[in-house]
DNA sequence: CCTACCGATCGGTAGG
DNA sequence: CCTACCGATCGGTAGG
């Protein structure tokens, strides 16, 4: 039987795990404190563990819900029917996109990861471990097929998960230029350099 | 670092410094206990106090340590009479090299420095806008030259500065290919694009 | 460089 | 959702 929840408190507890993706991004998962999170919330830090189980709780939603985003958009990358530079030019988008609309969610993820704990953080390490693996095939495909020039996939990779990883940098940029812009400006640096 | 200590040549206040850069990449600033570092250290915890003045003191000298390096780095590469290629290629070496043979404290300075209190995170916060404005500076005067695409500069410097920072990932790379490799293949990606 | 210890703060619980 | 409070742990100090 699913548990049973009323509407108040679905709700409180999304204010809270939002709230808390906040402060983890503002100040690091151990530098946030549950009495600060509490009185962001607007209540007593006791009164929070009426609508989550605890701190470690907050960070795991965080880190799979994001995990699991990512895990989704590759599963339909693969199954694409296209081109290669057509696919990694389908995943940059969908990174700028989720940096630009989920930033909170994916800095905490891609920063704070590390505070999780087993079982947890093996799972989470392993999911990591193969969304790089599935990143890292496509680039290789794409040299055997010459659509690629010949560099090291796991190289391109790093750059290309780095370079497109959440960082303080991207609201100002996103406050100048638009969200198709960046990834236009994304897509042509990454996949045609900058040479003129 | 080897447990059999040569006589002095390393003070014991660097060893304390090398071991907490190494615990602080490992772990993080806040989860790093002055007793688990004294305890790799191989003393009690009220001992450090004899060689540093505490917690934050490390985390300021790793920090200024590495944006010392790279303000000078930048200081050279502006009065290179040279193209801007050149120039940004320049940088990107740089970045890999520090990366490759001082990524605990590159590492650090990068994913900690918010631990960090006034005065010092300020001076830290202005010393990085200050290389980000530089480095966007060059990449401004080779669009203007037409050495460089019409992108927009702050994308590029902020994907070549993310591409670049450390992460555990780095050195597996390291351990397939060498360091001179990694700089070629990092320039040629980022500066030629992947499309062949 | 140690033993002994401090005040502060932490995540979390009991009970209403 | 609150007050009251717990044991654990923190960075750091006193004094030898």
């Amino acid at each position: 039987m699913a548990k049973i929840k009323t509407p108040d408190q679905t709700s409180k507890r999304e204010i809270i795990h939002a709230i808390a993706a906040e402060l983890f991004r503002e100040k690091g998962f151990r530098a946030t404190s549950m009495r600060e999170l509490a009185a962001k919330v607007g209540i007593e830090a006791a009164s929070l563990y009426n609508h989550i189980e605890g701190k470690n709780e907050l960070l795991i939603s965080i880190c799979f819900k994001v995990a699991n985003n990512f895990t989704q958009k590759m599963n339909e990358v693969e199954s694409m029917d296209s081109d290669i530079i057509s696919k990694i030019e389908a995943l940059i988008r969908y990174h700028v996109y989720e940096n630009v609309y989920n930033y909170k969610d994916v800095y905490v993820s891609d920063r704070e990861w590390r505070n999780m704990e087993d079982p947890e953080l093996s799972k989470y390490r392993e999911m990591r471990r193969s969304y790089r693996k599935r990143f890292t095939s496509i680039v290789e495909k794409g040299i055997s097929r010459g659509e690629i020039k010949k560099i090291d996939a796991n190289t391109a990779v790093m750059i290309f998960l780095n370079a497109i990883a959440a960082v303080d940098q991207w609201q100002r940029i996103v406050n100048k230029v638009s969200s198709e812009e960046l990834e236009n400006n994304m897509v042509t640096i990454l996949i045609d350099g900058l040479r003129k």
